[in-house]
DNA sequence: CGAATTTGACCGGCGC
DNA sequence: GCGCCGGTCAAATTCG
């Protein structure tokens, strides 16, 4: 449910330390296979990064009974593969690849932001070379790459396994996806193809739009790239982590430089 | 029992 | 040239 979507920032990279790979290769196609042809070719793939801020609540939101870790799902299926701190922010970030598919390259990066612990950022790599997994209406998938994401900003305090949830018993569709970017590519993020008919499936869910502080750190007017944040208060965290959503409102923003600005569901 | 996660080590790139 | 840091691998462990 979540559906707090938000906001991707194309970019080549950009936190400011996140400014790794910044070569300007020319996207070309995702390697078949999911493993680097060599042992080590990562550190410096470029790629663009799609950033996603989401608020934790939303991306753990989906209470994945019996399991830690409830991430930010979309409909992908993420494994992760590693972890680790990262220096200038108090959290570590998880590092997980697309399983929905053999050989799919995607990848992502959740970590915890450090400007707003209650936001979660999410980096996403690569494409994922196949199409929507069946888990879109799979809630295993589904709950699978929600896991993803949140184990990883869990994970520095071990909160993933030690937050477990209230017995909620809502048999609620863990549909929770805040941030699916299928297969996009930069400009296609709130399009409203076949791709995404799903999303005007989805509930909404109350959240605040915020403009990204992250990216507004950054200070320059490239903000048009921005992200989008949905803070959301802890108290809220925990009391919606509990409830389900309160569809309400939502908003997904799309800051991107010829697109229409956004997108409310209300 | 199978699959996924965790954790430490290793590798390569980048900055100083 | 050296050290630091991010990203990935792989073995061990845990969970469903």
């Amino acid at each position: 449910m979540a559906n707090s979507f938000v906001t991707e920032n194309q970019q080549q990279q950009q936190s400011a330390e996140e400014n790794d790979n910044v070569s300007s290769e020319p996207e070309s196609p995702p390697p078949p296979s999911m493993k680097p042809a060599s042992p080590r070719e990562r550190t410096k793939r470029s790629k663009q990064k799609r950033v996603v801020s989401v608020p934790i609540k939303d991306a753990y939101g989906s209470r994945l009974k019996g399991v830690n870790r409830a991430p930010p799902s979309d409909s992908w299926a993420w494994r992760k593969y590693g972890q680790k701190p990262i220096k200038g922010s108090p959290y570590p970030r998880g590092y997980y690849r697309c399983s929905s598919s053999k050989g799919c390259p995607a990848r992502k990066q959740v970590e915890r932001s450090g400007v707003d612990p209650t936001m979660l950022v999410i980096t996403y790599s690569s494409e994922h070379n196949h199409p929507w997994p069946a888990s879109r209406n799979n809630n295993s998938a589904a709950k699978q790459a929600a896991a993803a994401g949140a184990a990883a900003a869990e994970t520095s305090n071990k909160a993933a396994k030690v937050v477990k949830h209230e017995p909620d018993t809502e048999p609620e569709p863990e549909s929770g996806m805040e941030d699916s970017f299928p297969g996009l590519t930069d400009d296609s993020i709130l399009t409203t193809g076949d791709e995404f008919a799903w999303f005007g499936e989805m509930e909404t869910t109350s959240s605040t739009v915020l403009e990204n502080t992250l990216l507004a750190e950054k200070g320059n007017g490239e903000a048009d790239d921005a992200g989008v944040i949905f803070p959301m208060r802890e108290e809220d965290e925990s009391l919606f982590a509990d409830l389900g959503e309160l569809p309400e409102c939502s908003f997904v923003f799309r800051h991107q430089r010829n697109v229409g600005p956004q997108v409310g569901i209300c």
